[in-house]
DNA sequence: CGTGTAAGGAATTCTGACACG
DNA sequence: CGTGTAAGGAATTCTGACACG
């Protein structure tokens, strides 16, 4: 589950490299609670690859006008809609598993 | 091909937290032509994931008084075993679509 | 040969704040 | 609300070199 994808190991500066945004902004973002990167012990924040195309999606709305608050509602919503989609599944695979006995 | 495990983004820092080498071992291994970081304008290295498992494997074969020479061989005979086993399956592949002409 | 270390400089990252709007 | 910026401090990274062996 914790691929090179999720692992947390990129600093801001990359980040800023990467998608474009400015330092101030990726650092909004996270106030925001639209990402949470990990804390080095001395405090620096990594970032992995999901956090980056997460940023990217942001930075499209962002340019469509859409507010942190918005975005943030529909990230909460998809989230979701896959843990729905999760627990509708694991329900099938029991009552296969039941059958099964 | 360039997936995230091939994606230069990692700082020696990180680096050194991940493998438990010194950034002085890190740095001598790229000067014995073991890995080749990426250099960002200012000049600091950024590595790949891949990278990060390549000096697993020499810091496993260093542990076992292998030298940095023996090691770079090693390295390059493999990297010619599959360039070989490229070469077959293209000449296979090429010689089957001859046939399908 | 492989690795530690002190040296000095340059760039990075962090937080809290003021600014504009 | 979202983002820029100057401020000051602390940690990072780089290179070339001396050291030991």
């Amino acid at each position: 589950m914790t691929s090179y994808k999720d692992n947390k190991v990129i600093t801001i500066g990359t980040v800023n490299e990467l998608t474009g945004l400015s330092e101030r902004q990726i650092r909004y973002y996270e106030e925001r609670g639209l990402i949470y990167p990990k804390r080095t012990k001395r405090g620096t924040r990594r970032y992995s690859f999901s956090d980056i195309e997460i940023l990217m999606k942001i930075a499209d709305k962002r340019e469509d006008g859409v507010q942190t608050n918005e975005i943030r509602k529909d990230m909460i919503n998809k989230k979701k809609d896959t843990d729905i989609r999760d627990e509708m599944l694991r329900g099938q695979l029991n009552a296969h598993f039941k059958k099964l006995r």
